[in-house]
RNA sequence: GGGCUUGUAGCUCAGGCUGGUUAGAGCGCACGCCUGAUAAGCGUGAGGUCGCAGGUUCAACUCCUGCCAAGCCCA
């Protein structure tokens, strides 16, 4: 005897994954998923790096899920897949972590503290929950190698980036300059875009409004408005928009007369006077125009020429102020980089401490926020103060100190990504975005208006800038670019160990060409540069692994989230593009954040978190990774419901188990192990062919989608398949499975069955790979046709000739029809039981009557109806009506279309039948005239048939005779009877072999069904004999009321 | 404030690029059916001013403009 297939009733889908798991682990799967594949070519995939010292969550199942079905999927296809995993180890988060940790506040305490000490105490916290990610990892089987990760704190791993950094700076792209950024003078330090967020708080601000006298004019100012009167000291510009309506207006106060020159549509809004305008002006206009500086303080350090001047700005706007924008390069960004595009200088007299320099005199040593008021005096004493108001607006704050911030320029290295804009741009349009609206919209307009990128960060934990500068000469500079080159300069021992970390690194200097001691600087290199640098670093390139890194670059794939576009996305196409001339990535999938149920957020705070390792123990990975990609588009964002987890499970996998466990079962009983040989599909029945093609159309479709990595697409193909694999072919297949004896046509149903099974585990595998090896595990054990495992099998090759679109058709059609017929015996409360002897059908194209002859059976024993009928045109039943053909018409008869439209609707069935056969028809259109219309103007619908009940649907009519003879009838009773018996089988528990003998009282009318039907009665129920009388020994027996009257059944078990 | 995305049935989502006249599916709900896959399965029905307001057009869920709401990134 063969083996036999594992029957089940349920899985535990959790207990089933840890035991695969196992299975998995002792068997070395992934790593023979990998080795099988050898000589294949090499698919590339980058895993960007998370950061350890926080707990995964459930949004990582959902990256993790996207990243790791392609990569199945295309080792399925025959490629090699590497997926090397990585640690993102640096950077400010693990900072702030380990200073609550140490209830550290400020630069100051950490570095009493100790650098050393600190950075060893980040070092130890940055993979903190390592294990917890391992874990998930594992569990939710994500495959990549977790043994020989990468780590961005590792020495290797940053000598990889310092060689990137000093090419760069060999390729003339670094440099340095300042940055404009939020400082909090309070504490000295400069805050991180997300500590500059929480502390923003409602304050009350001075708002003034200041004349700037224009040169060579009397009494002529540009009015400006601000709300930082201490900025004005260090005015250097004044910023107009070219393409604004400017005015002059004169305002007479007693015998003075004075002009101001502002935007036109802000007149009204500002000024308080009377006033007219003596002039206009297009703000391009004003461009040039020079002006007397307020204070005369930067006068000292500059010349009246270098600046004090109208620049041109697009942002500038008249919804706030006056249209003319004072500038301040050194207190803010839009400011500096005006400044530098104009080659204005920047004024700064303010310490880092918050307050005035004696640069400024008067009001040196003064706190800058407490200096606005006497600043405000001052320059209302020079009569140059129009009006001076108080203003409430948000305004960010140390979320420590809660003292205000100030932008502040700093010192910081730049790498001139302008120089490479162009190519960037040119580049990203040959990366295939996943949506393409992300690639055009958001990455592209980020590349479009991009900027230089400040890759310094005075911070500790970080990978070092490598960049020493003499301290008697800060022109000579020298960048280094391997360990090796360090110590040579240094004069270190070879074989010495370094910690390439602060403050070690700091320590090392040497002698400089005019003397004087190289320094390194003390800032750290932006992370982001850390994980951009991924495709090089994580193989020690250039140092080692020259051919692996040429291997595999660009990645032909990468996931991360949407956040990530100007994070890792960018900085791993900027490196690519100035180191190596390439886009780093050849396909990008970004994806959504997951929302609760509600769609909110989810955040800790609100406690509404999903705890990703409860919801798999609960569920299953699989049930999780398949919800969550058929769900919506990963690049949606997903609303994460237990619901939905429940119904995928319930619906899917459980169909899934359940089609399995039909085909094990009656497997089992015929000893089918898939021994013989194929049986030609040309040979199989019109059902099997269909579901064989239907197979092949899925498999096409999904191979298709996976290919353009829509994620969303193949699972709601292959959920499509399931279902009708489950709810039409099996269940329209049970009697040829359980038929008697084993005839070609049932060999030819196990074949078809288990082909159908085998493919779809393969095609399930990529996105629920333990059900997917479960299954085929299953098939596989028997017949030991395939591979150890699915996850080293081969993608299932489409059979071409296998696909019949015209079938799939006919198949369509036969399902609709018999769900017309369902409906109405419905309506009629005829129920399915009871044989009806014939549906007409008002069908006059030869070609679709064939159609529906070839699928005929399928439907009549649907349905339950014996004969399948129909009629022609001029039976004299048939009503007809007609539609517009809009696409056609609507362009020709432009607004005729409305009328030709309700005359259409008036047609009566001769008028039809008319047009039918002449081909055109004329419509009286009364005033509009007359309406020719031609072949293919009017769509027919046969809908009516007198004096049948009819349902119509998308242009097919079904009628159904419900007239019953008596043969009908007892027919019915007949079947009434099996029905009873079947469940009398199953209440008594016999077995589904188990021959059975029948005795039975009741109606004169049963007995008559009962005789007539008595071979149809003991085929389907496995009855050896049936007699009309009570069996005097019997295993159950029940009452029943069949037809209208009460019966007594018994049964016995037939011991052969 | 800027860029981008989203808004269709009670819920989760298709459709929309290329406009065409009962706007689809699943879940849930109601009713019914089936029963040798049975702690499954099938059918039918109710349920929608396609975010709002304009515009283009013979015709708009679809195209255009503006607005509202939610979200992400940036300032």
């Amino acid at each position: 005897m063969s083996k036999q297939f594992d029957e089940v009733r349920r899985l535990n889908f959790s207990k089933l994954e840890v035991e695969t798991l196992k299975w998995w682990k002792e068997n070395n799967i992934f790593e023979k998923s990998v080795s099988t594949r050898e000589e294949g070519i090499p698919f590339t995939f980058y895993e960007g790096p998370p950061t350890a010292n926080g707990k995964p969550g459930i949004h990582h199942v959902l990256a993790r899920t996207v990243k790791d079905m392609f990569c199945r999927y295309k080792t399925l296809k025959g490629f090699r897949v590497d997926r090397k995993a990585g640690w993102d180890t640096h950077g400010l988060p693990v900072e702030i972590e380990v200073e609550k940790e140490l209830d550290l506040e400020g630069r100051e305490q950490v570095e009493e503290y100790g650098i050393s000490e600190y950075n060893e105490k980040c070092r130890n916290s940055v993979l903190k929950y390592k294990d917890l990610w391992d874990k998930l990892t594992n569990r939710m089987a994500y495959w990549v190698d977790l043994d020989d990760p990468y780590i961005t704190f590792d020495n290797d791993y940053i000598e990889s980036v310092w060689w990137a950094f000093k090419t760069l700076h060999e390729k003339g792209l670094v440099y340095k300059g300042y940055k404009i950024q939020w400082y909090s003078p309070g504490s000295g330090t400069v805050l991180s875009s997300h500590e500059v967020a929480q502390g923003y708080e409602e304050v009350q601000d001075p708002s003034i409004f200041v004349k700037f006298k224009v040169e060579m004019a009397e009494d002529v100012y540009f009015l400006a408005w601000t709300t930082t009167p201490w900025t004005i000291i260090s005015n250097m510009a004044l910023a107009v928009n070219p393409n604004l309506d400017y005015a002059k207006i004169e305002l007479s106060e007693g015998d003075r007369t004075e002009y101001y020159i502002m935007a036109k549509e802000c007149i009204d809004e500002v000024i308080d006077h009377e006033y007219e305008i003596v002039e206009e002006y297009k703000g391009e206009e004003l461009v040039g125009w020079t002006y007397e500086p307020v204070f005369d303080y930067a006068l000292e350090e500059y010349d009246k020429d270098d600046a004090w001047k109208v620049v041109s700005a697009d942002f500038v706007t008249t919804e706030e102020g006056t249209g003319v924008v004072h500038t301040a390069p050194a207190f803010g960004a839009d400011d500096y980089e005006m400044g530098q595009e104009h080659d204005i200088p920047m004024f700064n007299p303010i310490d880092q401490d918050g307050k005035f320099t004696d640069q400024v005199p008067d009001f040196e040593g003064q706190w800058f926020k407490d200096a606005d008021k006497e600043i405000s005096r001052a320059i209302k004493d020079k009569y140059l103060m129009y009006k001076h108001e108080t203003y409430l607006h948000n305004y960010p704050h140390d979320w420590r100190k809660g003292t205000p911030l100030m932008q502040y320029p700093v010192e910081s290295w730049f790498i001139r990504t302008t120089d490479v804009k162009d190519k960037m741009v040119d580049f990203n349009k040959k990366i295939n975005w996943k949506p393409p609206s992300t690639g055009s919209g958001r990455f592209g307009t980020w590349l479009e208006n991009n900027v230089d990128w400040a890759v310094s960060r005075q911070r500790y934990w970080g990978t070092p800038i490598p960049l020493w500068v003499s301290d008697e000469n800060p022109e000579h500079v020298e960048v280094v670019g391997s360990v090796e080159e360090l110590k040579k300069k240094a004069g270190l021992p070879d074989d010495e160990e370094l910690d390439l970390h602060r403050p070690h690194i700091d320590d090392i200097t040497w002698e400089g060409p005019g003397g004087g001691t190289m320094r390194r600087i003390p800032d750290l290199m932006d992370v982001w540069f850390d994980s951009g640098s991924m495709p090089f670093a994580q193989w020690h390139y250039p140092f080692e692994n020259k051919d692996k890194f040429k291997e595999n670059f660009p990645a032909d794939f990468i996931a991360e989230g949407v956040d990530q576009t100007r994070g890792w996305f960018y900085t791993l196409h900027a490196l690519g593009t100035m180191l190596f001339d390439q886009p780093a990535y050849k396909n990008v999938v970004s994806n959504g954040l997951v929302l609760d149920e509600d769609g909110n957020k989810m955040s800790k705070s609100k406690g509404n978190t999903v705890e990703p390792f409860e919801v798999i123990q609960e569920y299953g990975a699989d049930t999780v990774r398949w919800y969550m990609m058929s769900n919506s588009s990963p690049w949606e964002n997903l609303r994460f419901s237990e619901d939905g987890l429940q119904e995928t499970q319930r619906k899917f996998f459980n169909t899934i188990v359940n089609t399995y466990s039909f085909f094990a079962m009656y497997a089992n009983i015929d000893g089918f192990a898939y021994s013989g040989s194929q049986i030609p599909v040309s040979d199989r029945v019109e059902m099997d062919r269909w579901i064989i093609s239907r197979l092949n159309t899925t498999v096409k479709l999904v191979d298709e989608y996976l290919d353009d990595y829509e994620p969303t697409k193949t699972a709601r193909t292959i959920e499509h398949f399931v279902d009708e694999l489950s709810n039409w072919y099996v269940r329209r297949n049970r009697r040829r499975f359980w038929k008697e004896g084993k005839s070609l046509d049932k060999q030819a149903a196990y074949q078809t069955l288990y082909e159908c099974l085998v493919d779809l585990a393969k095609l399930i595998s990529p996105i629920a790979p333990f059900l997917g090896e479960w299954l085929y595990q299953r098939l596989n054990e028997v017949t030991e046709a395939d591979e150890e495992s699915v996850h080293i099998s081969f993608y299932p090759t489409v059979e071409e000739t296998a696909i019949d679109k015209q079938l799939e058709h006919r198949m369509e059609l036969a399902r609709h029809i018999s769900s017309m017929v369902l409906s109405l015996r419905n309506r009629l409360e005829l129920n399915v039981r009871q044989p009806l002897s014939r549906i007409i059908l008002p069908i006059e194209k030869e070609e679709d009557r064939q159609a529906i002859e070839s699928v005929k059976e399928i439907i009549l024993d649907e349905v339950n109806v014996k004969e399948v009928q129909f009629v022609d045109d001029d039976s004299g039943i048939v009503h007809k009506s007609a539609k517009p053909n809009y696409p056609k018409l609507g362009s020709k008869l432009g607004s005729k279309m409305k009328p030709v439209a309700s005359k259409v609707a008036e047609l009566t069935t001769e008028e039809i039948t008319e047009y039918e056969e002449t081909g055109s028809i004329e419509l009286d259109l009364g005033e509009q005239g007359i309406v020719q219309l031609g072949e293919d103007s009017l769509e027919i619908i046969r809908t009516g048939l007198e004096g049948w009940s009819v349902e119509t649907e998308k242009g097919l009519s079904v009628a159904l005779d419900t007239e019953l003879t008596e043969e009908l009838i007892q027919e019915g009773l007949a079947r009434e009877f099996v029905n009873r018996i079947q469940n009398m089988r199953k209440e008594a528990d016999f077995d589904v072999e188990d021959r059975i003998i029948i005795g039975f009282e009741g109606s004169e009318e049963l007995e008559e069904a009962v005789t007539t039907m008595k071979d149809y009665i003991k085929s389907e129920t496995l009855a050896e004999e049936i007699s009309s009388q009570k069996l005097e020994v019997s295993d159950f027996v029940k009452s029943w009321e069949i037809g209208n009257s009460e019966s007594t059944i018994s049964i016995r078990r037939n011991p052969n």
